[in-house]
DNA sequence: GCTATTTGTTCAGCGATTGAATTATTTGCC
DNA sequence: GGCAAATAATTCAATCGCTGAACAAATAGC
C-alpha cells in the first residue's frame, strides 16, 4: 500500500487511461469545490485534451456530473464545475452487532442515502437467522437506492469478530459466532448488489477496521495516517497508515484489546493477566463506576456515564480517569511504535472523549519520546455509532474511486 | 507504500514505459535463474515484442545483462538469460555507530563488492569529525567500486538515534550527538556519488530501519511482512510491511525500547518505569547475568554471554530467560496490533537466539489471541552486525531497480 | 459592438504496445 | 547428414492514448 512499489501487472496501453481515469476522478473527489476541466488539467499536468476526454469517459459511465459553474471574477468563458454523480454507483454497507443490525447505502460523494438500524439482541440468533435478516432490510435498501437513482455496485458487512481472507468469520466472541462462513450463507439469497467488474460482491471485514475506513474518508478528511480506537465490550483499533488501512498478514490487526497493561494483574479471559480490556473496556469502566451492568444496551450504559461525569459525580470521574491512563499507556506504546501523529476515539469511547483525553494525553506526553518534537492530537470520533457500516459503504465507493476502470467496463 | 492508492502524478505516454521498465527489471530481480524473454513474456503478460524493446534499454542502461543460457531440455533455439548487471549502479552504504564506522559498496544483484569497518570510539569524537572519517572511507570506496566498474548512484547512513526527513539527527543518545545536520556537515567535503535523477545523493536514516531493510532484501528473500528487533544498548525495531519499510509519519517509528514491560518496575532514562530497555538491553542481560560491563565492546560482552549460555551456566541463563520473557511481552502486542508473522532478531539479540527465542515464543503463544490458527515465526537475522550498512547500501539500489527510469535518464 | 480572456474541443503527430509474420538456432528423428 | 519441429527473439504495420497548437465558445469590461 504506498510506499514506493513495484506495480503489480503489465502496464498495457489502456493502462494509460486507466491511471488518468483514477487520477482526474481523485482530484474531483477531493476539490473542495467543483472543479472545471481545466482547473484539473493544472492540477493533474495532463493537458486540457486529455482531461477532456477523460471526463468525456466519466460521465458517460455516470460518475461524475455537471454542476453549476462555481462564479468566477474575471472574464472568460465560464466553466462548467464537475462533481461525483449523485446518480450512479453506490455502495451498501451492513453490520452484525450484538444488539443491533445496520444497513446504508452511501452513494460516490460519501453522503448517506439511505440507513436502517434494527434493534433486536442477535445473540441468541443462529447466525444464518441473522444474516437472513440483513439480506431482508438490504432488499428494501436496493429497491429504495434504485428509487434514487443509484446502482448498488458491492457490498461489504462489519462484524465484531476475526474474519477471514475469504470472508469466514473465525471468532465474534460477543456475538457468539464461530467460523461462520458469511459469503456462503448468502449465497443462497438473492444477490445483495449488482456485479460489477473490480468491485468485489461482498466484503467482510472486522468493525473497527471498518469504523476507521469511516473516519479517514469523513468530512472533512482525516490525517493520512491515524489509529483509531474503537471501545465496545472489547477494544479493537484500527490503523489507517497512508490513508490505507493496514489489515495486517491475515487480516487481524489491531488487536489491542489485550494489551499488558498491568502484567500481574486482574485475569482476563484470553488468559493472560491485566490486560487493557479489563480496565478500559466498556463493562470495566461501568463496573468501576459502580453502575449495575444489568441495564443490557451498551450505549445507555455509556450515556448514563456520561451524564453523571457532567454532573461531577467522583466515582464515575475516577473510573474514566482510570480507563484513560490505562488506555494511555497502550496508545503510548503503539505512538511509539508507529510514530502516529493522531488518535481517534470511536465508539463507544467517543462520548466519554472529553474525560479519557486527558489521561491518554498524559500517558503519551510522558511516554513518548518524539511528543517533545511534534504532538500528538488525540480527538474523538466525528461519525456516530454506526461509523462501521457506513466505513464499510464508503470502502466500496471509494474502491470505485481509485479504479473506476471498472466500474466503467474497461478491462480493469 | 503498498495498499491500492491512486497514482501521485498524470499518467503521459513515457510513463507506460517506465512501468514496465520496472516490472520487467523487478522480475530479473526476483527472479532465481537467469530469466529469458520470452519467460518474462509470460510472466509479465507483456508481449515478448515489448519485453525485447525493455530490456534493449535496460542493457543500454547497464542495469541487466546477459548470461549463459540456463539449460534447457527440449528442442529450439536456446534462450539468453538475463541477470542484473555486476557493472553499472551500485549503492554506498554508511554507517556511524558507538564504537565502529562502516562503509560498504552493494551493486544490484545485492552482492557486497567491497567493505570497510573502521574500530574507535565515536563518542568522544565530533560529529564533524566522524564524518570527515566516514568521507575518507568513502573516497577509498569509490575508488575501488571504479575500479570494479561500479558507479556509485547513491548513498545512505545509518546512525543509531531518531533522524528527522531532512536528515538532521535529532538524537542519538549513545552516540552523544543532538541536532546534528549531517547533509550540511557532508556537503564541505567532496561528492560522496554521482548525481542520478531519481536516487536522493545521501538518506540518513535510523539503523534500525535499515538493518531491517537489509534482511528484507536478503538471500533467500524474507517474507514481506514482518518486525526486525535491533538488541543493541538500545533496543529499536524495523516494521517492514507489505516489503516496505514503514518508517511512521515523521520516520520515528519503532521505539519499542520503552514498552512498559513492568509498569511499577525499575526507572529508566526516559523517565518512566519498567521499560522493555531495563530488562532487554544489552546492558540490562549482562548485569543480570552477573557480568561485568567494564568491558567496553559490546559485542565481546555479547560473544562471552553466548559462551557462558552454552557452557549451562544458570545465571547466564537466567537472564536469558528473562530478558526473552520482556522481550515477548513487547513483541506480543506487536504482533497483536499489526498481525505479522514473522519477527526477525538481529543486532546484538542474533547470537543470542537460541535462549531468547524460545521465551519469545512463549509469550506469543500465550498472549497473542490469532496464534493458534496460524503461528508466528521468531529467527535470528541473517546478517551480521553490518546489517544495516548493507541494508542501507541495499536500499539505494533497490531505488534503482523499483524505478530505473532515473538512472536511464528518462523523466522519471 | 469590440477586445481580452478563459474554457473546452478538434486534429495531426508521436510514442508505446500489440499481434502476426519472420528470422535465428537448437534438438530429435529418419 | 539432412529435414522437420520447437523455441527464442526481432521486425513491422496497426492501434491506442497523450500532446500541443489551433480553433470555437462564451463571458466581462470598455
Amino acid at each position: 500500500m504506498s510506499p514506493t512499489h513495484a506495480p503489480a501487472g503489465a502496464a498495457r496501453q489502456g493502462s494509460l487511461r486507466e491511471l488518468n481515469l483514477a487520477l482526474v476522478l481523485g482530484r474531483i473527489a477531493a476539490a473542495d469545490r467543483p472543479p472545471s476541466r481545466a482547473d484539473l488539467a493544472t492540477a493533474t499536468g495532463l493537458t486540457r485534451a486529455t482531461v477532456s476526454a477523460v471526463v468525456e469517459d466519466l460521465l458517460a459511465g455516470q460518475l461524475v456530473s455537471e454542476a453549476d459553474p462555481a462564479p468566477r471574477a474575471g472574464a472568460g468563458r465560464p466553466a462548467r464545475g464537475l462533481v461525483l454523480a449523485d446518480q450512479g454507483p453506490a455502495g451498501l454497507g451492513l453490520e452484525v452487532n450484538v444488539d443491533y443490525l445496520t444497513v446504508c447505502v452511501v452513494d460516490l460523494a460519501g453522503q448517506v442515502r439511505h440507513r436502517t438500524v434494527h434493534r433486536a439482541d442477535l445473540r441468541p440468533v443462529a447466525p444464518a437467522d441473522a444474516l437472513a435478516r440483513l439480506v431482508d432490510l438490504a432488499g428494501q435498501a436496493r429497491a429504495d437506492a434504485a428509487r434514487q437513482g443509484l446502482t448498488l455496485a458491492g457490498a461489504a458487512l462489519a462484524v465484531p469478530g476475526l474474519v477471514d481472507d475469504a470472508g469466514l468469520v473465525r471468532l465474534a466472541p460477543n456475538l457468539g459466532w464461530r467460523d461462520v462462513p458469511v459469503p456462503e450463507l448468502l449465497s443462497g439469497h438473492q444477490a445483495l448488489t449488482d456485479q460489477v467488474p473490480g468491485v468485489p460482491a461482498l466484503v467482510v471485514d472486522n468493525e473497527a477496521n471498518f469504523a476507521a475506513l469511516g473516519e479517514l474518508h469523513s468530512r472533512p478528511p482525516g490525517p493520512a495516517s491515524f489509529l483509531h480506537i474503537s471501545g465496545e465490550v472489547g477494544i479493537g483499533a484500527g490503523i489507517v497508515l497512508d490513508g490505507a488501512l493496514f489489515r495486517g498478514v491475515r487480516g487481524w490487526s489491531g488487536e489491542i484489546g489485550h494489551f499488558p497493561v498491568h502484567p500481574q494483574g486482574r485475569p482476563c479471559r484470553c488468559g493472560g493477566h491485566g490486560c487493557l480490556e479489563q480496565y478500559a473496556g466498556q463493562e470495566a469502566i461501568v463496573a468501576a463506576a459502580g453502575l449495575l451492568r444489568a441495564e443490557l444496551p451498551a450505549d445507555t450504559a455509556t450515556a448514563r456515564l456520561a451524564e453523571l461525569a457532567e454532573a461531577g459525580d467522583p466515582d464515575a470521574l475516577r473510573a474514566l480517569h482510570d480507563a484513560g491512563t490505562a488506555l494511555g499507556v497502550a496508545v503510548a506504546s503503539v505512538v511509539n511504535l508507529l510514530d502516529l501523529d493522531t488518535v481517534v476515539l470511536g465508539g463507544g469511547y467517543a462520548p466519554l472523549a472529553p474525560w479519557l483525553c486527558p489521561p491518554v494525553l498524559a500517558e503519551i506526553a510522558a511516554r513518548v519520546l518524539t511528543a517533545a518534537w511534534s504532538p500528538v492530537t488525540v480527538r474523538p470520533s466525528t461519525l456516530g455509532p454506526e461509523a462501521a457500516a457506513v466505513g464499510a459503504a464508503e470502502s466500496v465507493v471509494r474502491r470505485i474511486v481509485a479504479r473506476p476502470a471498472g466500474w466503467l467496463g474497461r478491462s480493469g
